[in-house]
DNA sequence: ATTATTTGTGCAAACGTTTGCACAGGAAAG
DNA sequence: CTTTCCTGTGCAAACGTTTGCACAAATAAT
């Protein structure tokens, strides 16, 4: 049997199309009565309206596009699983592409995701993003476009990320009182909004405890840690030094990784010799030895709260004149990998 | 301005809509010199199909739904890699859902895909999939699926899988070989398709060197390692026996993950004590100490394959009479982690 | 009792494609 | 010079909704 369709709903309790319609979209000038049956009947024969004919009777898709670096990532993961979650709550599917850090392939994703005629972008730049001349387009010309976690600030949209800042002066606030004071930083390619605030709220913590600030102790990992090779020479870099940083701040969960390995393949006692926190959205931190002390970030939050933000921006008729930019705050776990440290052994 | 719609183009060279569709088309006894003139014009104007009035008429929406049950999974992520690559070179958009090993999630996102009327289903069952009743009657009325790695066997379609059988049976060899014969397998739960086939592989590798099949040594955990908590207590387990076995296989990331974690805080030295060797997607298995022994799967092709056929399967006229099952070699890399056993020290 | 207002419903057009059928003009066959 | 057969094009309906406008009935105001 065919699918059934709104003439079906009509025909069947003698009312019109444009009644039936009007009933299961909910008040509009339609009898209680009427409305009820018609739910009623609707639910019955199992209705669904045929979204090819009301997105062109509409134009509007009921769809966003999500532009990710990548998909396979602690973090990301759990925003999508935020945008997803809105999405789902407001009748919205999500388009997800991935950029895998390359700013041509993000180009050709936002063609795609236009073609396909998704109704917002929801959009977190790639690490080699030149411009962003072709969202700010899009965007002035009324598909709107929200920006999470990696923003730019080409043009006025909301942008909703996670206090970077703060969550890197907590962690080097927390090292500093447990007796490091030579903190290294591991992050990544220093063009992205995140590295420089991560870096400023860095800064920041040393000052206020008169910690002279040392280049040498800053390392950037261009692909975010993608490549384990970059990670490894920055920590022969920094063990390289006399004497070595007493902690690394790591930035991401790759980069965490590759570092934890690293320090157990040379033998590193970790956090004897060196401690170890990191921004991290593994969902068991405690998983590594020792568990690690982590900076987590309001991931899944942050997937909902921008979800809602685009959904508001295509429902709403007029256009927004003040966009806001929201901080989430970040959350410090202290674990062992950050014990007081103890006075050197030996 | 608007965007430019097939009436555009008709008016602008003085022809008819059909005339355009079909020039747009490709060869339907149009001339070589209208279908030129128009899809250069088309070109021109930057003319883009629209999507839902195609899809209202051709009842067709160019979109696949997929049903996995987590993203955040090294071996998913790159499975959906090959999707996208498959849907992109045949125009298909690809909509994820995810499952998270909920068998109840997993039959609402059936429903939401089929309400968007998905030209097809790519499934990966979520492990506690009581029934798969309602994908088959999705089969039978006429909106193919296509299962890949996690099958059911309920109805019969194209399925897509790799050797997991073959992979268990090459790494337990490698393993005798280099000297292991208590050699312990945790993996997922006992239901799903792959935990059989690996545990049919491990059965016949030690029966082919004599080595008697010890049910001690094998721990499931239902929930795939999601839950550490769950490794950590099969972990327990092998080292209450006595002797403890010499080498362990891990069926998937995490719980890799979990495994060389736990060792790692309990002082085991990998691999003298115990080595170790996983099923694992991570892009580096060298990241561990030691390096990892991995059976690794051809996800990215899984994915490819299985989108191609699922998008055969949309576009054949006919109905496909014989259904095969693909199965993909697995590859066995030998890394430190299993290293030839040294006469027990001391 | 007449007129204005409210309330509930129906008509029909519109959204942008695709496609079965019809048909004009020219070539080939008789 | 008819008749048949191609070849290339156009007409118009159909896909399933939504919605501005019109309208009938019922109620309220004069």
């Amino acid at each position: 049997m065919p699918t059934p369709k709104l003439k079906d709903i009509a025909d069947a309790l003698g009312l019109s199309y444009s009644t039936v319609s009007r009933a299961l979209k909910g008040n509009f000038r339609i009898s209680e009565e009427t409305r009820h049956k018609v739910n009623e009947y609707a639910a019955k024969i199992k209705y669904i309206p045929n979204i090819a004919a009301q997105s062109l009777r509409n134009n509007r898709t009921r769809s966003i596009g999500i532009l990710v670096p990548n998909i396979s990532n602690n973090f990301f993961s759990e925003v999508l699983n935020g945008i997803e979650s809105a999405g789902y709550d407001k009748n919205y599917q999500v388009i997800i592409t991935q950029s895998q850090e390359s700013g041509e392939k993000e180009s050709k994703n936002i063609d795609t995701l236009m073609s396909r005629a998704v109704d917002g972008l929801l959009v977190s730049l790639s690490s080699t993003t030149l411009n962003a001349e072709k969202l700010k387009a899009i965007h002035e010309s009324g598909t709107p476009v929200v920006f999470f976690d990696r923003v730019c600030s080409l043009f006025d949209t909301y942008k909703v990320v996670s206090d970077n800042e703060g969550g890197s002066y907590k962690v080097v606030k927390h090292l500093i009182r447990n007796g490091y004071t030579r903190i290294a930083h591991i992050t990544s390619s220093p063009e992205k909004s995140i590295t420089s605030e991560r870096l400023s709220g860095y800064q920041k913590g040393l000052e206020e405890s008169n910690i002279p600030f040392d280049a040498s102790l800053v390392k950037y990992c261009v692909h975010g840690g993608m490549l384990p090779h970059e990670v490894e020479k920055s920590i022969d870099e920094l063990l390289e030094l006399d004497p070595w940083p007493g902690a690394i701040i790591t930035a991401s969960d790759r980069i965490t990784i590759v570092t934890m390995a690293s320090l157990y393949k040379r033998k590193i006692a970790i956090p004897e010799q060196i401690a170890v926190a990191g921004f991290s959205n593994f969902s068991v931190p405690e998983i590594f030895a020792p568990p690690l002390t982590t900076v987590k970030q309001p991931a899944f939050e942050m997937g909902k709260i921008a979800a809602d933000l685009l959904i508001k921006l295509i429902e709403s008729k007029k256009p927004v004149a003040n966009y806001e930019k929201i901080v989430l705050p970040t959350e410090l776990t202290v674990r062992a990998s950050t014990a007081l440290k103890m006075a050197p052994v030996g």
